[in-house]
DNA sequence: TCAATGGTTGACACTAGTGTGAAGGTCAAA
DNA sequence: TTTGACCTTCACACTAGTGTCAACCATTGA
């Protein structure tokens, strides 16, 4: 598929595409005419990567914990340096960092959206002002 | 306490606590010589500020939950407009959201850490290279 | 053949958050 | 009284990610 297409699907601005391509992230073949061709399976790619940078991470981190966490082609445990390790590591104690906080703050937002709603509707039954 | 030690309690610079403040999200009393004073409770507030802005949150939608996540001072669900419910149910939404990306990732990363780990681990108990 | 559509690169602009430095005020200690 | 640490505002700059426009090439269909 072809860029427009893949944008359209996964609800990302072509410009962004383009975007990952120059930060590594997604790597499309060209076509003899020059135009991006994306495979099916990138579709789910664009969509972690759309989710991870919305939950924070920079791309460059994005780019180094991609391989780990991508199903589709081959996984390649084999050029897993110590550093790599650490890295990972690091990453994932600041999601863990990051879903706690989360966490905490969404339930809190439930909650508040909960007492409100029940004021509301009581305001409501009884004709409150 | 003053800008240089709420910024050493939560490891904040201060050009981020000012910024914050401009953004409306810490107001800080003024002291006669018109330095920022800032409560003991506010240092809650600031790492809850930091990480929510680390996990992809900008501060215009955090100005706008924290009243509803704070717990200090008090809580004022009186102002509660039908707008506002339905910015925190989005807000609760992406953040839903957000969780279950990181989640995920954070699985991902974990299992091929602990795949690494072993193969790392055996490669060095059979000295294979 | 011409228009429409969609692709290409390149550049400039914008927001968010932060770094950094200038120029100056406050205050405590030597 | 002067030094030094800390504060003030203002301003310029930078990164990340995206919007947008210009100028141009490719493919398709009337």
């Amino acid at each position: 598929m072809r860029i427009g297409e893949l944008a359209k699907v996964t609800d990302t601005p072509a410009r962004s595409l383009r975007y990952y391509e120059e930060q590594d992230l997604i790597i499309p073949r060209r076509l003899p005419n020059g135009y991006r061709e994306y495979d099916e399976y990138l579709i789910n790619r664009v969509n972690q990567i759309r989710g991870l940078i919305d939950s924070g991470l920079p791309t460059k981190i994005i780019r180094q914990i991609l391989p780990c966490v991508d199903k589709s082609p081959a996984i390649h445990p084999g050029d897993a340096t110590p550093e790599l390790l650490a890295v990972l590591e690091e990453q994932r104690d600041r999601m863990t960092q990051r879903i706690d906080c989360l966490t905490r703050n969404r339930e809190a937002i439930s909650n508040y959206i909960d007492v409100v709603s029940e004021t509301i509707t009581a305001s409501t039954d009884t004709g409150a002002a």
